[in-house]
DNA sequence: CGATCTCTTGGGAGCGCTCCCAAACAGTGG
DNA sequence: CCACTGTTTGGGAGCGCTCCCAAGAGATCG
């Protein structure tokens, strides 16, 4: 076992004795091989050790069996951290399923994108799964140009022309079923802290909440604009409870603002849930242990992942043309907060 | 652009006007290549668009410019989120600028663990970087068979035969700190909230603990264990109160548990931290956010990452013998919970 | 001015694999 | 008994690259 070298192709053949082809197709699973012939092949396979060189069967098939993950570093910071993690793993579950290895690479400036794009671009892998893409990147064209298969996690701001393969996460339905259970469970007067408008978190989660208020015939609007951080929420609830005293519900765009949408109300003599209820969004770890437990909206993460690699996978091996849109549902987490 | 087939080495050479050796020379940067080719050369490729190909380079060099990080995925759950993700930041940021790729693997079973141990020594990496191996995991010694190098990050718990490479964080050192920061502003019953005695971490801030009450010449030791997890820190926040109902400090293994203990302690009356001071473990995203924001010992997860790429290469490169071992230090986040 | 040395350069060999063509073989039917 | 079919097998070609040897081009020297 202690060979510097590795048993090769021709060698299993030689000990089998019979030709490299017979044995590459044992190997690929052909059943152009007669049962005794495999028998005999797959015990030189097991007696030597044998597996197969990946980078010679990469340069003749053309097929790398590897697809790269690509994250943009600055954004991972707002995205939270176990929801890029849990897009991983669900990425490297579905791919090793299938055989395929994940290639992590990561890009912060939109310069060290294009360095990767052309990187990408020279077929090192077969396809790619970008997440969390900014609103200019070159990425998916120039992948699209040089024929690289392509699906994006999360529908970027600004929509491309390129046709793309995307698999988000309904942003709209999240924010829609969480105001939904605050009007559902008899709250009249629904406020919602919302996140930065220039990101399509915030503003579909704005847009699902508005969605709500309509559907039950409302149009008491009451809204104020936080950056998704903890600060934030503790000065938008301050004005919210400023601007109407009474309001006895809310749907804050974050768990970070919502955690101190919590402390604030609390510190203003809201009682939560008796005086005003809150729901959050994300299903942070830490709302479990908040103060009251934080009733909030759990994104399928992981499956994002796994749908991703999914959909790469069959567009790779389908080679199918046109625009695949995958929509996750969440789903609300209740506790005690609302 | 939109070639099926990328331009080749002989393709740059044709339009180059000069042989395949010299292009390669040019390309991996040999400086036996007088300064006018090497210009054309490079025009040439620019021109062209040549990305060389990887699988090729691998064939002929046996190398693969590729290392391996395996994560033992149900330890990952305990490992909390962000020091996970950070450790693969890390890694990732080294290695592309070593101009290496990670390849991400995770294996949670034993019986996952060997098949990816085979898989390995297969010579589809250059090199290993483990993360929170399992006390009996085979990783190391049937890496070490094949002759593939291997980097832990996390002193696993039953030390192997097998001289490794290991970056390490300073446990000990970090409740040390945190034990000594307590003593150093004048709190004088300091207790301790333990982790589980079954993991390294556990073991390892309790020593750190006693080490620095020793230090002060004290052997008022008062502890008690809970699991890393929220409401195991609630009942022994309850017990240690119980226990010394005049304690003025506690340490707390995990910002988890110390998020418990502060809560508890405020609902038993005690005020933090004018009557109880404490300090955690970890720098959770949320602690400095908690009320009172707590005082904790943050880890260099990124830079551990960074740290076991480092050590990866050099000996990779460099096929140096012997075992390295690397801790790095951790530091102090003071807030105001002490 | 030819011999010798140094700096560049071209290109054959070969890395380990898959693809594919042709050969070998075993039946089948006329 | 001879085409003819279908199954199984062997092995040449070639994927794109690096390694290395030998040859060409100058430069230097006796």
């Amino acid at each position: 076992m202690n060979d510097r070298r590795r048993p090769t192709l021709e060698m299993v053949a030689r000990r089998a004795g019979v030709g490299r082809g017979t044995v590459s197709r044992v190997i690929n699973g052909s059943d152009q091989v007669s049962e005794a012939t495999r028998v005999s092949v797959m015990d030189a396979v097991t007696a030597l050790g044998y597996v197969p060189n990946r980078a010679a069967r990469s340069l003749v098939t053309q097929r790398t069996d590897t697809v790269a993950l690509v994250v943009s570093e600055p954004e991972d910071r707002l995205f939270a951290q176990p929801f890029f993690a849990e897009i991983v793993r669900g990425a490297t579950a579905e791919l090793s399923d299938r055989g395929l290895q994940l290639m992590l690479t990561s890009a912060g400036s939109e310069s060290e994108h294009e360095r990767l794009g052309d990187y990408l671009s020279g077929r090192h892998v077969d396809g790619v799964l970008a997440v969390s893409l900014h609103r200019d990147s070159v990425l998916p064209d120039t992948l699209a140009a040089s024929g690289v298969p392509c699906v994006i996690g999360g529908r970027p701001l600004g929509m491309r022309h390129t046709p793309l393969h995307l698999v988000d996460i309904d942003n709209v339905g999240g924010a829609h079923t969480a105001t939904r259970h605050l009007i559902d469970t008899g709250r009249t007067r629904v406020a919602s802290l919302t996140g930065p408008q220039d990101m399509v978190a915030g503003v579909d989660r704005l847009r699902g909440y508005r969605k709500a208020l309509a559907e039950s015939g409302r149009d008491d609007e009451l809204i104020a604009a936080g950056d998704f951080g903890y600060d934030s929420g503790v000065a938008a609830m301050r004005a919210l409870i400023e601007a109407d005293p009474h309001l006895d519900g809310v749907f804050v765009a974050s768990d970070l603002m919502a955690l101190a949408a919590l402390r604030t109300l609390r510190s203003l003599g809201r009682r939560v849930p008796d005086d005003v209820a809150v729901v959050g969004y994300d299903d942070v770890p830490f709302s479990e242990h908040a103060e009251p437990p934080l009733t909030t909206i759990h994104q399928p993460a992981e499956r994002m992942g796994r749908e991703m690699a999914r959909v790469l996978i069959d567009r790779v091996l389908s080679g199918g043309t046109g625009a695949t849109e995958v929509v996750l549902a969440t789903h609300l987490v209740i506790r005690e907060s609302a």
